[in-house]
DNA sequence: GATCTAAACGGAACGTCATTCCGCTACTAT
DNA sequence: ATAGTAGCGGAATGACGTTCCGTTTAGATC
């Protein structure tokens, strides 16, 4: 059960460059990305790919798991900066950003493939929290309206920035800003 | 612009196979059945599959575009042979039938393969007059209630048949039974 | 620093697909 | 019956995912 010497510096390298060629190659070319464009993005050869990964959706899901992780630690970086308001609102054009990033993954999570079974799980358990302490401390300190749900906000602002499919709404109208501000405006009661 | 010689007969023949056995192959092993397997299920050579069909796409697409023809086109049919309400209820058990069988087939849909493009345009333009029709005759003999819109209808049906993800509602419970009884309970006024 | 050993590596090789190509087959008009 | 051509079959090609194994090398030991 304990860990054996931990593991080869080298091994960890190269498994951070794999993480991260696959990212690159993901959002360049989408989900689909062959593993050999992967390995040799990352400058290993494909052997070392499938150790770390022994099957590709596992890349799949380690690039998302990164990713969602990466959004997730902003939170408390950008609340130790910022004003709550600004650190909340900040935050979520980070995650409208991260939303935009992971185009064709989406595709890939509702695939029906079960290896991907478990990431929309890790999707809420990392963010809802990170999105609560934010929502919680905006409210705290007045800036926007009470009793706002930390999951509905989640995904009302993921549906508003799924493309539209074709000329639903004027292109260009900023929806996810009009919520924002929408959050800022106390109902009068 | 004019059909030169109209087609030769076993062309014809071969084609109507592989629709056939895509259609089996789909059922059996999903929409990524090998096009080997199709064509050997046919009867037929790889060759001739790719003559018909150059791209794998435009197999799965003639497959779906038969089954919403075979669909429609039992409407007719069943407001002949059955009474206005029967032929409606009738044509509604068909079409969940239909929905069942293209499990994998909805995946292919909303995989963004803009191959996939133009197959739900297609779906409501066979659809909804073939439903419209049993309705709007069902309704001039005062079996169902009025004013009820076949394309939510066919929608609500969908949605109604689709998976649950887990424990929703109880195992057994025909939700689609219910809506049709729910068309024949005219509300009082 | 030299030596040793197992962890890691690289990339050729394999099996499975979709798709292409082209010499042969067999409809159909004459 | 014959010719001309639409249509056919299936080997060949190329792109993948994944496996295998001989070689390299980090890092522990002396």
């Amino acid at each position: 059960m304990s860990e054996r010497r931990p593991q080869r510096a080298d091994a960890k390298r190269n498994l951070d460059a794999l993480v991260e060629a696959a990212k690159s190659c993901f959002a360049e070319s989408g989900v689909d990305a062959p593993t050999r464009t992967i390995a040799e993005a990352a400058g290993v050869g494909v052997g070392t790919l499938y150790r770390h990964f022994p099957q590709r959706s596992d890349l799949v899901t380690a690039v998302f798991r990164h990713e969602v992780d990466a959004c997730a630690d902003a939170a408390p970086v950008l609340a130790e900066e910022l004003e709550p308001d600004e650190a909340l609102v900040t935050w979520l054009r980070r995650y409208t950003d991260f939303l935009g990033t992971k185009k064709g993954l989406g595709k890939a999570l509702h695939s029906g493939d079960p290896a991907f079974d478990a990431l929309p799980n890790y999707f809420v358990d990392r963010l809802v929290p990170a999105l609560t302490s934010l929502l919680t401390t905006a409210e705290a300190a007045g800036s926007i309206r009470p009793g706002v749900n930390a999951k509905e906000l989640l995904y009302a602002v993921a549906s508003l920035s799924a493309p539209v499919d074709s000329e639903n709404s004027a292109p260009g109208t900023d929806m996810v800003g009009l919520l924002i501000d929408g959050l800022r405006y106390a109902p009068q009661r």
